[in-house]
DNA sequence: ACAAATCAGACC
DNA sequence: GTCTGATTTGTA
């Protein structure tokens, strides 16, 4: 009797056996409805068998195998088991955390997707009683007329609002719904490539070396400076996979960047097949793009570190774009880096991979360094006229500060507004002021759920925790001497904001940050707004920092740079060189005259010096000296216990307990445990664990006696996480 | 003596 | 993770 190996999501790192008479090895990768205890759960087949892998189990029979979905190919599953193994992660809840929701549930899947077709009152509508600029509408109807029916991808490929424009016909009732077959073959599209605009010599060196690399796995590394168009070397890149019938995954950091992209690619390949994958699609949505990929019918998939896992029958090439951003690492449950997930997927699945930035991560730096991973340099501006911008260093220690500001700042703001050009000034805190102080007693205001100052937002009239949510109201008088007159302490994005205003009262003032960009569709409308030059003044956090391109923009701001000079977190400084080059370079992108002022209290730091040279390699050579130095990453591999309890000392002493349990191997070294950065969040109370060694394998190996003994030694009321090659210390 | 709280272990 | 039955702890 046929037995299949069903991965379920709980933690339990070997998979259940079921009785499967009907199982075939087709099924492999197929979802399975299975009886667990008394709860129905959905789980991954990975295996047959024809005995159980345990005795004197009565084995159950599976429910129900899904054969109407395809089943996650080999590769995908192999990817998974890597996964498992080098993150120490149960394969189930690795495999569950790589489906789309909604495959796990145990609910059919509708493997249909809608179709739009008019009405009789749509076929009765006149489109030149349409308003003039109704442009959308009238080339929809006619689009309607043609055609028949539209897809959502038919839609999307007229314009990216038309699925909205489609509500509205709904609503009126000019349209309605039919549902199709989803997996209906998508008529084949003879790939004909566009004018692209003409290369750089140095484009065209990267993308010839890519070529002349082939078509098996090449890791390569572009460094390209700012405005040096990485993103046009991508496309034709990707131009070349699809023209050889094959599909291209690019990895972008967060959503944010998506919508962006995506049109650009969308208007770049027009008859490409372009899904997204990211957390924040709707959850039918997510299973289209996914299907879609998995079919081999979306031509190019584009998403967030979670699109690392997408089948992909016919990949031919992995993009890596802002390789060295942190949110390729996922910080909670599964904490993968999807960049290097991507390097070990191009390598099993052999094609080239791409790892994109102007600031890569000192890990990618120093492979390319060391002959692993090949590189490709981009360091002139690909707009003629473009020029790095100039960096001025102003001194807090002599130029006295006005609301965070200093008087060479606002003339440098006034002098742009004066002839019409716009300005950034970033600081990286939103809300009011990151503090509330009372001068009397020096009481400030804290969360009482976290080791954590509450932020003031004036607007909502409330102090707010930025790391639980926790919120109060602003207090009258200090609770610890009852003295009236409280003060907000530092600057937030709000109160520069109010600053500005009051500096530059005929400017147009626009704050982007998380707050101001809540709702829907927000940021895309400030972005528009910013192109159209009806800003003159961006007041904003990193939000503003990655790949817009502003080309009135020509001078930055930087309110206080000296966060992450001196930090406890060794990668503060490469974090900050590269924040502050990805800022400095929206100056400037489209002329000669860009420049950068930085406000800091220490100008003589050599991070300043790197950054006018605007030289990365220069600032990544001496971090990597002193990382080699310090026996640091990349040049040692960590892993982080990390444990939180409802009392530190709870917390403390499993890790003291942890550390006792430890296997003694020579060439791993086990740190003392220490209180989290955050010793307190949301109420409870977080210490860790370093483990370090210089080899990788021995690191491994460390961790596989130690974890499996620390899981038999859980200790009531503490929870517990293993973190490899964690990015916050 | 009984109920509530806690715990180890299975779950296939 | 969720659930179970067994054991410990608390209370009348």
């Amino acid at each position: 009797m046929p037995i299949v190996r069903v991965a379920l999501d709980v933690p339990v790192f070997a998979p259940f056996d079921y009785l499967a008479p009907s199982a075939e090895p087709g099924d492999v990768g197929r979802l399975a409805v299975v009886p667990f205890g008394r709860r129905t759960l959905v789980g991954v087949i990975v295996a047959l068998a024809e005995k159980a892998s345990v005795e004197g189990v009565r084995l159950k029979p599976v429910s129900r195998i899904l054969r109407d979905l395809p089943p996650l190919p080999g590769d995908v599953l192999a990817l998974a088991a890597f996964c498992s193994d080098y993150y120490h992660h149960p394969l189930g809840q690795v495999l569950a955390t790589l489906l789309p929701q909604r495959l796990r549930r145990s609910s059919p899947v509708r493997l249909t997707e809608p179709l739009w077709r008019l009405t009789e009152a749509g076929w009765a509508v006149d489109p030149a009683t349409l308003p003039p600029r109704a442009a959308l509408r009238r080339r929809l109807l006619a689009a309607l007329r043609v055609e028949g029916n539209l897809s959502r991808e038919a839609l999307l490929a007229l314009s990216p609002s038309a699925p909205q424009v489609i509500r509205d016909f709904l609503a009126r009732g000019w349209v309605e719904r039919a549902n199709a077959p989803l997996r209906v073959q998508a008529p084949p599209r003879p790939y004909r490539p566009d004018t692209p605009p003409p290369l750089t010599r140095e484009q065209q060196a990267a993308l010839d070396a890519v070529r002349a690399g082939g078509a098996g796995f090449v890791p390569w590394l572009l460094l390209g400076v700012t405005g040096s168009g990485k993103t046009e070397v991508y496309a034709h890149l990707i131009a070349d996979a699809l023209a050889q019938g094959r599909q291209a995954l690019l990895l972008v950091p967060e959503i944010n960047l998506t919508p962006q992209t995506e049109a650009r690619f969308r208007s770049r390949f027009p008859e490409a097949v372009i899904v997204s994958l990211h957390s924040h699609l709707a959850e039918g949505e997510r299973l289209r793009h996914w299907l879609l990929a998995a079919e081999g019918r979306a031509d190019i998939v584009l998403g967030t570190r979670l699109a690392v896992f997408a089948p992909l029958p016919k990949l031919g090439l992995i993009v890596v774009d802002e390789e060295h951003d942190a949110s390729f690492k996922q910080q909670d449950g599964l904490r993968y880096s999807a960049r290097d997930l991507a390097v070990v997927r191009a390598q099993q699945r052999e094609v080239p991979i791409v790892l994109g930035s102007a600031t890569p991560s000192l890990e990618s730096w120093h492979n390319a360094v060391n002959g692993r991973y090949r590189l490709l340099t981009l360091s002139t501006r690909a707009v003629q006229a473009a020029r790095a911008p100039r960096l001025t260093l102003i001194d807090l220690r002599r130029e006295p500060v006005t609301d965070g500001l200093t008087a060479p700042l606002v003339r440098a703001l006034k002098e742009r507004l004066k002839r019409g050009e716009q300005s950034l000034v970033f600081v990286n805190r939103r809300g009011f002021a990151p503090a509330l102080a009372c001068p009397a007693c020096g009481w400030l205001a804290g969360c009482p759920r976290c080791a954590a100052k509450l932020v003031v937002h004036l607007r909502e009239k409330r102090l707010r925790c930025h790391h639980c949510g926790h919120g109060a109201v602003i207090p009258r008088q200090c609770p610890a001497c009852g003295a009236f007159e409280l003060t907000p302490l530092g600057q937030g994005t709000q109160r520069l904001e109010r600053a500005l205003q009051r500096f530059l009262p005929q400017a147009r003032i626009l704050r982007v940050d998380r707050d101001s960009t809540r709702r829907r569709d927000a940021l895309p409308e400030m972005l528009r707004q910013v192109q159209a030059g009806e800003v003159d003044v961006l007041v904003g956090t990193q939000m503003l920092t990655k790949g817009h391109d502003f080309p009135r923009l020509t001078l930055v701001g930087i309110v206080n740079a000296d966060s992450g000079l001196y930090s406890a977190d060794f990668r503060a400084s490469e974090r900050l060189f590269a924040q502050l080059l990805q800022v400095s370079g929206r100056a400037g992108r489209a002329c000669a005259h860009g420049e950068v002022l930085i406000q800091t209290a220490f100008p003589g730091h050599p991070l300043f010096a790197a950054l006018a040279h605007g030289n990365y390699r220069e600032f990544a050579n001496t971090l990597l000296a002193e990382r080699e130095a310090l026996g640091l990453p990349p040049f040692t591999f960590q892993a982080l216990l990390r444990a939180e309890a409802h009392r530190m000392e709870s917390t403390l002493d499993f890790l003291r307990k942890a550390q006792a349990l430890a296997p003694r191997l020579p060439g791993v070294e086990v740190y003392d445990p220490v209180p989290a950065l955050l010793p307190r969040l949301a109420g409870k109370e977080r210490a860790q664990l370093l483990v370090e060694s210089a080899s990788r394998g021995l690191l491994k190996q460390f961790l596989s006696t130690w974890l499996p003994v620390l899981r038999r030694h859980q200790v009531r009321n503490v929870r517990w996480a293993l973190d490899v090659d964690p990015l916050e210390p």
